[in-house]
DNA sequence: TCGTCATATCTAGAAATGACAATATGAAAG
DNA sequence: CTTTCATATTGTCATTTCTAGATATGACGA
């Protein structure tokens, strides 16, 4: 059995917490509310970004399981990952959750 | 009426988010699993960091509503804020359950 | 084959981050 | 007032990250 003495993340969260370090990306995720599919141009432009900045950020919102990409011809659209991101905020919930139960959680700490 | 077009991360959130994206930070917050309560000293010795180092990861982690400190006499000790981690944690899940539901969260967006 | 379009990658400079050493702060003891 | 102890802050350097421009890739149309 495998035996950590502490708690660690998994590679969902720590992808999805180095994803969203920059306010950037955090912004750039917004412009996907509501599902939206844009592709990298428009990104750039909603951002007022550089085409290869915003490409960079998208790749690495991808990488960090935030976003998911379609290839249509030249075209390439991303769009946001549920479930990449449930699944990651599942996990570090659970992590934190573990560290630093928020009072109650676990019968018998407090009383 | 104040129109947001999109949705926005609360500063909590966002302290959250810029607290743990450094992996350091993240392994030193582990550090305090179960309620620990520790001083600048004893992380910097278990991180092997010096005690500047530990001391400027610390505040940050205390900046971003993660970790509170208590101070005694010359010593400042630091513990986990579950109420801070709980409150950003919710905050986040929310705007991004707002933006990127997980798939039948809001009735009638399957049909 | 050549040209165009959208995106990805490479390169280089700028800005931010993280590390350590050294120094400063604040509180208690002598 | 000076010393002592733990922590906070400052200065400097190395590393990383961010950004924009230029170039490369892949697919279609002529």
């Amino acid at each position: 059995m495998t035996m950590t003495n502490g708690i660690e993340l998994t590679d969902a969260a720590r992808g999805l917490l180095k994803a969203l370090a920059s306010e950037t990306r955090q912004q750039i995720l917004m412009l996907f509310t509501g599902g939206a599919e844009l592709t990298v141009g428009q990104v750039a432009e909603r951002m007022a970004l550089a085409q290869s900045a915003a490409s960079t950020h998208l790749a690495a919102l991808r990488e960090g399981g935030v976003l998911a990409s379609r290839r249509e011809w030249k075209t390439v659209y991303y769009r946001a990952d549920p479930e990449g991101i449930g699944r990651a905020l599942s996990d570090l919930q659970l992590c934190l959750h573990a560290c630093c139960p928020p009072a109650g959680s676990s019968p018998g700490v407090d009383g």
